[in-house]
DNA sequence: CAAACGTTTCTACACTTGCTCAAGTGAGGT
DNA sequence: ACCTCACTTGAGCAAGTGTAGAAACGTTTG
């Protein structure tokens, strides 16, 4: 039971059953809607999501950040990030999955590339806004 | 019949810092040094890694779009998202620890608001590669 | 065949999360 | 003042999650 959803009576105005929740109609009816319809799909939003989480941790960020610089092996890749070559391989594995790198075969070696350039500037945006004074009031 | 071997002899520091793991020497010794010095130091790395955590999950993706409409007070968002309020508080606090999404009090409203636009783009980069065609190969 | 490079199960442990409940805060209305 | 509303916060639980080691398994090379 987490949400009642019986619109108790009143409203004219909305009808997804909005005004259950609060009583204030100062809500801007409005603006419910019109956030709703921003939404993605369910499915969309996991996606995203899931490839975010992709990139939530440290080392894919080096990796990503080393790869954008030009094929490795995961020999060499593993010597940058200073992983294990188990380690190395699990962590490319999923940049592979959700295919932000890719990986060529050439003779023993295998060499891993970046797939998506988007990413170099996603990891720069991301480091600006870092970076960036407070900026707050 | 790649010649990407390095030069045929190149005994000066193959020890160096490669030799240690991999015993080919083939490895290109420039792009591993090239590959670390693209490198995040650990603590950007984390930061960047945290912020993409903070995205990592359907609701908070949901939160932005939704919020990149225009400010909404917590009871509205909370209809939106369909979650509980607490639930929602609870989330929109990480987006603001992050200073991802900033809160503004008028009278007993709390209106959140956008606080960091690139957001906007980044999920559109992200959307536009996951709707891309397979590309594969 | 043996060695080198990498991938992949399988496994385990700990850490992280997302939510609900309940109590707290603070502005407004009466 | 008091109470209500809108929201926040803390605690805590119940799952989930993910990292990385060991080891077996391909492949290519020599």
């Amino acid at each position: 039971m987490t949400s009642r959803k019986t619109a108790p009576s009143e409203p004219s105005r909305d009808q997804a059953g909005a005004g259950d929740r609060c009583s204030v109609f100062a809500v801007n009816e409005e603006r419910v809607l019109r956030g709703r319809a921003a939404l993605p799909t369910d499915e969309l939003a996991q996606q995203i999501a899931d490839t975010f989480k992709t990139l939530a941790h440290p080392t894919r960020v080096k990796l990503i950040r080393a790869l954008a610089t030009g094929e490795m092996c995961v020999c060499e890749i593993s010597e940058v990030v200073g992983l294990s070559l188990s380690a190395t391989s699990h962590q490319l594995r999923q940049l592979r999955d959700l295919r932000l790198v890719r990986a060529r075969t050439e003779g023993k070696l295998v060499l891993y590339s970046l797939q998506a350039p988007f990413l170099v500037s996603l990891l720069e945006e991301c480091t600006r806004h870092l970076t960036t004074p407070p900026a707050h009031r």
